[in-house]
RNA sequence: GCCCGGGUAGCUCAGUUGGUAGAGCAGCGGAUUGAAAAUCCGCGUGUCGGUGGUUCGAAUCCGCCCCCGGGCA
């Protein structure tokens, strides 16, 4: 029998070469590349995403680029909910899905399951978000507690993301996080149904990337792309409003830093962002096999002997 | 040349009446299941410009020297 070819999750740092990377292997191996990025959903953020340009969009199927706009709401679960179609007709159209992006988080989910919690309404939200904002954390932090015991037992009360999440989903279903989290969700793609790639450059030359990257952001012109995106007055909570430089920029365009302080600002935060990846793959990804750089042979050797033998 | 002001962590700066120093940012480590390019937690990394003195004890007081601003000539 001819076992279907495993789909490959490329996961990486920001400005590692994973896109050139997931493109090279789509071209050899006859898939597609499937963005696993929170950013590069945005049809608004070409520059300051990385997207993908047209030639290369050109070179092979691409899936879930660029296709929302700027204030669509967004997550881990709406990213699952899109991507479970592309993968059937992958399969249905026989193209190998390349899966690539940075969010680690993305890739979990997308291995050992997301539970079911339903969408809650963006008034809870923002109701939620209200309260946080008016009790502070540890006020809302004991609120949450006396309501939800075992949720407020599982998760990190000084952090209020995951305090809104909580609040927000008691709210919305009735139910704590920790109920919904008792049963175990059913993953779309199971851990050993693919074949998994971590890019993990060496740090000074990453970081060195990273800069490298925003200076050509510049030049290829993201500064206008935030000053139009600024004109559509979207407010800066939305998800598709956390680009690296956004926020960096928008300063720079309402006077309030000079360009060069907002470049290296915008550089510092890259850096940053590249660091918790670096963490991530180190603690979290401890199953998949470490690639130091994007070289297409290197990891088309990886994938022959994955797909051959047995996989675990 | 003279008069001010300054020289303390990678950067910007605190430092009480003398008891060998601490914030923010940067950096490093970690967490991470629907905002994840998000969010949070932990860690101080130092010839206190140099040198001589006073003192039991000097970043702190005194002398000299060096460097950086500003002003006057």
């Amino acid at each position: 029998m001819n076992a279907v070819a495993p789909p490959i999750l490329l996961a990486g740092p920001t400005a590692s070469g994973k896109s050139a990377l997931a493109l090279a292997l789509a071209e050899a191996l006859g898939g597609a590349v499937i963005n696993a990025d929170s950013q590069q959903v945005y049809a608004d953020w070409r520059v300051l995403s990385a997207r993908p340009s047209a030639a290369e969009e050109a070179r092979a199927p691409h899936r879930l680029y660029g296709h929302l706009p700027l204030d669509a709401p967004y997550s881990v679960g709406r990213w699952l909910r899109e991507l479970a179609p592309v993968l059937a007709a992958c399969r249905s159209d026989g193209l190998r899905p390349i899966i690539t992006g940075g969010t680690g988080l993305s890739f979990r989910a997308l291995t050992e399951g997301l539970h079911d919690i339903p969408e809650s309404p963006p008034e809870i939200r923002s109701a939620c978000e209200a309260a946080l904002a008016r009790e502070g954390v540890a006020r809302f932090a004991e609120t949450l507690a006396a309501r939800d015991p075992a949720t407020a037992a599982e998760i990190d009360l000084a952090n209020p993301a995951r305090l809104l999440r909580a609040a927000e989903v008691l709210e919305a279903t009735g139910r704590g996080l920790a109920a919904w989290r008792a049963t175990r969700p059913e993953p779309l793609l199971p851990r050993n149904d693919t074949i998994r790639l971590a890019l993990r450059p060496e740090r000074e030359a990453l970081y060195a990337r990273c800069d490298r990257r925003f200076d050509t952001m510049i030049a290829e012109g993201a500064l206008e792309e935030v000053a139009s995106v600024l004109a559509r007055g979207l407010p800066p909570s939305l998800p598709g409003m956390k680009a690296l430089g956004a926020r960096e920029l928008t300063a720079h365009l309402e006077g309030r830093t000079s360009l060069a302080e907002a470049a290296e600002a915008a550089r510092t935060a890259t850096r940053q962002y590249a660091k918790r990846q670096l963490t991530w793959i180190r603690n979290q990804m401890t199953d998949w096999t470490v690639l130091p750089g994007p070289d297409p042979q290197a990891a088309l050797e990886v994938i022959a002997a994955a797909s051959h033998g047995p996989r675990t």
